[in-house]
DNA sequence: TTCAGATATTGATCCTGATCAATAATTGTC
DNA sequence: GACAATTATTGATCAGGATCAATATCTGAA
């Protein structure tokens, strides 16, 4: 409806994709966005419903998890300027299989499915930003796929500490653990072991290389 | 340029997407499209170099996977109907950290990444097709990592067999196991004790588990 | 400040999959 | 069909993380 300082984030990440989005056009997404706020502990999203919403974070912080044999296996934190919620559910419309739930208090700007449809058909250009942020997720997922497929947890750990300081300074120890893949007790000595810094392994290929020149002489 | 036999399938595909998709847009599509056809063991894609086209496979199969250590490690199969590259090298102007190999002769129809910008200039509807594009590439990366954190290697592998039979069928089991994160020998073994059937292992969390009540209790 | 609950560390043991090695089966080629 | 190369199976040992348990540290509320 009226401008609102709510929105001022969101627009900000908006125009950072499409610059020329006009004020008609915000004006018109601005009236289908509704402001949350979540406390502590409160629940974004939970396991078995659809996710009916898309949730920008205007400040707070977020994880998603899922809840296998009543554990909790983090898949993901969100924090401010952050899209949350279960996109997979969103887009399929099927009962997500993940609970996103509030670290601290957490304030998002929300965005129903149906008025994200009339969006995309009032305003053709809200496909090109529906597209950049779709882009954007697949990057972060893959980035994340490389990183377990490619990297130790103890490098893993290491790059947090590194590139992500904040989650080591707001969320507790046990669910970053969980976040790597592993136990707070393994995580712990991680951490101790980190000292007596990274010995080379050298290892050796166990399966066969298909090499380029081997595999296309062969017509 | 032409109507080609060549492109029906990526046709029906982008049909399916948009069915008002006109015919001067598809020529205008086609005009950009490429056909290219790779001998078994052939590269579509290398580390270290930036995937500069998108393809859509028309017939054959595909792997993508990670070199680490000099060993690889499988991360996904493309098949007919099927977009490959590494769709992240793409979007990002990076070099690419995986390699896309035939695992058959394959034939791909392919597009730039200029080319592809000028599509989505001269047709804003373009960028509809690029949202559901990477929205579905988002959904089935979604759908491998909830395997991967929900089901036992041992489910995964019997997932595979019942939904994914071509898999069994085309692939060498030692890149199964590869795509499963684990060795050529613990694939073998996991097959043969399938054959008794799953044993349920009760847990008990290990983790504390907030629950909504008790966390939102506490303003 | 004190205390209780939550979180983190440390130790001992267990178990699964990795590794190394050898053999068997399969596949494609001549 | 026979052979060579690839792929799959099976066995024995090893290593790293999981588990169980105990203790230590931290945090927030009264």
């Amino acid at each position: 409806m009226e401008p609102s300082p709510q929105f001022e984030r969101i627009r900000a990440y908006y125009l950072s994709l499409l610059p020329a989005l006009t004020g008609d056009a915000w004006e018109l997404c601005t009236s289908y966005f509704t402001v949350r706020t979540l406390k502590k502990g409160e629940f974004l999203q939970k396991q078995g419903v659809v996710a009916n919403h898309v949730s920008f974070l205007n400040y707070g912080l977020l994880r998603m998890y899922h809840l296998v044999d009543g554990r909790e296996k983090v898949s993901e934190f969100f924090k401010e300027g952050d899209y949350a919620a279960d996109y997979r559910s969103f887009l399929m419309r099927e009962p997500a299989n993940t609970y996103v739930q509030a670290l601290e208090e957490t304030e998002v700007v929300e965005l129903s499915f149906d008025d994200l449809q009339i969006i995309y058909q009032r305003i053709p250009e809200a496909n090109f930003i529906g597209r950049l942020i779709a882009e954007e997720l697949f990057k972060d997922i893959c980035r994340r796929t490389t990183m377990q497929v490619t990297v130790s947890i103890d490098e893993q750990y290491a790059a947090i500490v590194r590139d992500k300081p904040w989650l080591i300074q707001r969320v507790p120890q046990y669910m970053i653990a969980s976040y790597l893949g592993v136990t707070p007790e393994a995580l712990s000595r991680i951490k101790s072991r980190a000292g007596k810094r990274s010995r080379k392994i050298p290892l050796r290929p166990t399966t066969p290389v298909i090499t380029e020149i081997a595999a296309a002489a062969k017509p």
